[in-house]
DNA sequence: CTCAGCCGTTAAAACGTTTCAACATCGAGG
DNA sequence: CCTCGATGTTGAAACGTTTTAACGGCTGAG
């Protein structure tokens, strides 16, 4: 079992040259069709594994990909994975995932390995924008919902900013003068995007910026947006807001469950927007208005920039999408008053 | 960029053999600090990255395991993912992450490549339990969420009859006499067994057979509850279940929406138990009773039957965990007549 | 002064592929 | 009959590590 048949063992059941067998796995064409039953039988008939180390030190290629992900937890981003895995496999390459969970020691630790590994390319959406901590290293790395401060790599991004604008400007044309924004930590750079979007709404519309109440929390699950909900609730009416923008849908989705059980009504009592409107947005009971991010593609442009490092001639691109407002239920029209 | 430092210009950069650069990398402890240094320092300098590759074919260990999972878009399955992780990190192994999206072929290609790569185990829930699509080829496997017919692997797997039951005899306790079940396609061993677990529990509190309206889905998506909580409200009221048992949260999620859109009411016009528990099962908006598996638990578990089985002694293991009924709102008693 | 023993270092042999230049074999064209 | 090109096959040299056994220099005991 344990004997690990390699490819001469191969070429000697078949009374060919190792060169011959290699040559049948790699460019079946090019040796007879005789010879090539007979080493495929041979193959079959020991049970013959490749072994992709020695294939790999020697051909220098690796046709893998990884894509070193946030948040599994997190729908938005399997779904980025999907668009990524489609697109890998269209160019003939299998993705490795590989989840950070936000942690910044497993983040450094897969990129070492990948390193190691030498695998084609890494997809990654880091923990950090800031942290240097992923140096080039010589395998080609483009980053997803993030964009580089230099231009050292390529990135696939979001317009952040937009999103926000055009998250509270619909609460706005609602009728809502008192808005409160749900998310954190300010370290992540979407959240501080998103906020300065709202802000601007704010401004275009003419109202003043303390017509927003910024509710920090200390992640983006579910449960930090229902503590969101208990504090919000918390507020004295006269200041209380009318609606809420939400960094993310896990958060609003946790906003709405702590006002349905405290009793208050969306959107009646709370217009509610979300934030990238995953799968879970729309199934919701109220079902969530939120900001659409095209997920799926923004996995394949990353993907294709990846593989296109490869190329003699390449520069560094930044591909940057512009979102869109879904209107659901959660922010249904707010009744004149 | 690209000349790819090796080991051998490291060493010729510190004056030493690439021995000792070897022994800088693999036993520190082995050579004398000054020397250490100085290697680390070339290191350092001429940013080498170990070769991988190279590294395997020598020394035949990978430090690597692969967890094949079904659908990476269901939290549960990422939070089995979880679990796998953190095991294999306690373990001093790193972990890869591939998708089948319940996708045979995608699956047969993954498992192909990685066998190749002689990643030490791989952790499988498989698209197709019969399918004897990965036979035996050197690499441990291990079975997450599913048992084996023959008990050539080890396998770890929850009670899904017990956990059927389980949640019908909690809605017949509550009143319910016609109850519907929501799954499908029946080709799924899960479905089954969940399906046999209710009418097990039927029998026990007898009732007669036709008391379970079995709504057969296509698929495990929440699109899917959507659907059948459609056909659901079409059924003429005298025949209408009053209870709604559904093979998994995401399911049970589209159910609840669907009610809600209807204008009805749960758990009054319709009481719904899910399974798996994911956290947006709490989240809900009417929060669901479900069925929890202890999924991280199980991802930890079959991490440490794969890591064992390079014992010499090595006799394959079958783990069953029990479920358990969590009660929550969406099956709030009901209000007696 | 010699010798055993220890320590740190090294030369060289693997590991299992791919690749390349060279080599047979054969049929056809001159 | 010789040469040529095409077609299939092969021997051997890489690829960048790890590992093993051997080596030289030093120390302290005899």
């Amino acid at each position: 079992m344990k004997p690990s048949v390699g490819i001469r063992d191969v070429a000697q059941h078949a009374g060919v040259s190792n060169a011959t067998v290699s040559n049948v796995l790699n460019r079946p064409d090019v040796v007879a069709p005789a010879t090539r039953q007979r080493v495929l039988a041979a193959i079959e008939e020991l049970g013959f594994v490749r072994n992709e180390s020695a294939r790999q030190l020697r051909a220098g290629r690796s046709r893998v990909i990884a894509y070193v992900v946030l948040d599994a937890a997190n729908p938005f981003f399997t779904d980025v994975a999907r668009g990524v895995e489609d697109a890998a496999r269209e160019a003939g390459f299998s993705l490795f995932l590989c989840n950070s969970a936000s942690d910044g020691s497993r983040e450094r630790d897969y990129l070492e390995l990948l390193h190691e590994q030498r695998v084609e390319g890494i997809l990654i959406t880091p923990v950090d924008t800031e942290s240097a901590g992923f140096a080039d290293r010589g395998t080609p790395v483009v980053l997803v919902d993030r964009e580089t401060a230099d231009g050292t790599r390529c990135s696939v991004a979001v317009d952040d900013v937009l999103g926000g604008e055009l998250a509270v400007t619909h609460l706005i044309e609602n009728g809502h003068t008192r808005i409160a924004m749900v998310g954190g930590p300010l370290s992540i750079q979407q959240v501080r995007d998103r906020r300065e979007g709202a802000v601007r709404a704010l401004t275009n519309a003419g109202l003043p910026a303390d017509a927003l109440t910024f509710l920090e929390t200390r992640g983006l699950q579910v449960a930090e947006g229902r503590g969101a909900g208990e504090r919000l609730v918390g507020l004295p009416s006269s200041r209380r807001p009318t609606a809420a923008f939400c960094a993310n849908d896990l958060l609003a989705l946790g906003l709405l469950q702590s006002m349905t059980q405290q009793g208050l009504r969306v959107p009646d009592d709370l217009a509610v927007v979300g934030y990238d409107d995953i799968e879970f947005a729309a199934a919701a009971a109220v079902p969530l208005t939120s900001v659409r991010q095209p997920r799926e593609q923004l996995g394949r442009t990353a993907t294709r920039l990846l593989l296109a490092e490869h190329e003699q001639d390449h520069e560094h691109r930044h591909v940057k999408f512009q979102p869109e407002l879904v209107v659901r239920a959660s922010t249904a029209v707010k009744r004149s008053t």
